[in-house]
RNA sequence: GGCGCCAUGGCCAAGUGGUAAGGCGAAGGACUGCAAAUCCUUUAUUCUCCAGUUCGAAUCUGGAUGGCGCCUCCA
């Protein structure tokens, strides 16, 4: 079989077939860098970096282009028409620019620990200006956009889709129920290029262009960075399912409508959420989790990558105490059996090829990891396989699990001197059959946070 | 109001016409001084409910109920 993907442009299942042979351009929407990320992103970020480690290790040439929104977007969390990145700044006494930089430099160091490989080109959107510029002003030459009211917009009237993309009845629009309408656009559809009338004060971050001294509209920087990076027609575009219906339906809009080339990406990829049985996980609700607590709840990063790849992206995740709980027993089960492999297995031998085929299937088929999660189970159950083979097809697993095993090492630190002495003493106890002061012992060590295993092959410990 | 998605054991979750993957948990057993870890065994006659199509439905159709998302902030 050959690598599938659900395409959203088609709503189908298609063979995947890259403009270019063997390369494939994947541009994956980034964060928005006025706050931390929730867990619920990264549930994203994790489906594309698999996606990515898929491609690699199907032998495609991956450039992976992703966008740091530094630009705040037009309205605000209560709708009433604030900057984003602005509002984070005032919160924290600090420049829109300081914000960003701060938040980038979180959303990697957690990406980091979740083992997202990072993209080869990271671009921000404040050091693009120019390019968006230039890309509204192709729009203008080619009569998709009008200036009203100091603003310059898209002209959705002027642009058909060739498709239904988003399946929005746009006739059916009910607007201005949730946000105030913007009385300066032809069509309810149309959307922002250029303010450089912000509905409200203040506004920090503008920069001089032919409309005059403002700032871009979100959806531009997608277009304008993507095409810049990987050519006016690529492969892949992935994001999250919220951004099917407006923010990649209009980049498909004015990225078409400058090249007049369709289609602009070839495959869609879209995340579903991760669910809580609270709410919907939301930055703008202000309560969201974010990866560190979870780290201070004492689960493993890696604990909530593999949760992430029991369900397939394309489902909802349901979030709960025991859905991480569960992930965490399963991982560090993983992980411990990993470890004993790599120990006992001297020199690295085969992977089993029909494993190894029916995982690479589980994976061509839309990415499915929990089919792959399964296959992995399986192989490391199977008796009739060497560790050496288990190991090294758990070393080619990895690759697109992403756990790290290969070049993980077991903790080898060294015990103080005063546990390592209550250790001895206890398995003195236990050769005179003093049980009470044995187990005594293993008391004082839990609550040492060392907890201890009697193998046949003597004492083991393990720190909680 | 419009549009889209979903409903599988205690929990998470594959499977989308041929008779229910996998993980966690739980129960029993082996091992152990007892534990822990590990290993072995068991754990959905049934897929929210009601009709229908079919030789055959978790999978298709209609309806009901419940949940989620989008309609210019969102992964």
């Amino acid at each position: 079989m050959s690598l599938r993907f659900f395409n959203t442009l088609g709503r189908k299942v298609e063979k995947f077939v890259p403009i270019e042979m063997p390369k494939v351009g994947l541009y994956t929407c980034g964060p928005t860098v006025y706050n931390y990320a929730h867990i619920g992103n990264y549930k994203s970020y994790i489906f594309e970096d698999v996606l990515r480690r898929t491609l690699d290790f199907l032998g495609y040439q991956v450039k992976h282009v992703m966008n740091i929104t530094d630009v705040g977007h037009l309205v605000s969390d209560e709708d009433e028409g604030e900057d984003k990145m602005e509002i984070g700044a005032r919160r924290e006494n600090k420049t829109p620019w300081e914000i960003a930089e701060f938040y980038e430099k979180a959303f990697f160091n957690d990406t980091n620990e979740l083992n997202i490989l990072p993209p080869h080109i990271k671009c921000k959107a404040t050091d693009h200006v120019q390019d968006m510029i230039a890309l509204i002003a192709r729009l203008e030459s080619r009569g998709l956009a009008y200036t009203s009211g100091g603003n310059v917009y898209f002209d959705v009237e002027k642009f058909r889709n060739t498709y239904n993309y988003s399946k929005l009845d746009t006739a059916s629009y009910e607007t201005g129920k949730r946000i105030e309408e913007d009385q300066q656009k032809k069509s309810p559809c149309d959307f922002v290029l250029w303010f450089t009338k912000s509905k409200f004060e203040g506004h920090l971050m503008n920069w001089d262009s032919p409309w005059g001294y403002g700032y871009p509209g979100w959806h531009i920087e997608c277009s304008a960075m993507s095409m810049k990076y990987l050519g006016e027609q690529f492969d892949i575009h992935c994001g999250g399912v919220d951004h099917i219906p407006i923010h990649h339906s209009n980049e498909i809009a004015q990225s078409e409508g400058a090249t007049g080339k369709i289609p602009w990406v070839k495959y869609w990829l879209h995340s579903e959420f991760l669910i809580t049985t609270a709410d919907k996980m939301s930055k703008s609700s202000g309560e969201f989790l974010t990866l560190s607590k979870l780290k201070e709840n004492g689960f493993n990063p890696l604990s909530f990558r593999y949760l992430c790849l029991t369900a397939h992206y394309r489902s909802q995740l349901q979030y709960n105490d025991s859905a991480i709980e569960n992930a965490e027993q399963s991982y560090n089960r993983l992980l411990n059996i990993a470890m004993s492999l790599k120990e006992e297995s001297t020199n690295i031998g085969k992977a089993d090829e029909e494993y190894l085929f029916q995982f690479r299937s589980a994976l061509e088929d839309d990415l499915n990891t929990p089919q792959a999660l399964a296959i992995v189970w399986g192989m490391l159950r199977d008796k009739g396989l060497t560790n050496e083979v288990k190991w090294a097809g758990l070393i080619e697993f990895d690759k697109v699990l992403g756990f790290g095993f290969a070049i993980m090492e077991k903790d080898k630190e060294l015990l103080p001197l005063e546990i390592e002495n209550l250790i001895k003493e206890r398995e003195l106890s236990r050769k005179n059959k003093d049980y009470s002061r044995a187990d005594e012992i293993r008391n004082i060590l839990l609550v040492k946070g060392i907890t201890l295993q009697d193998t046949p092959q003597g004492v083991k410990w393990e720190k909680l």
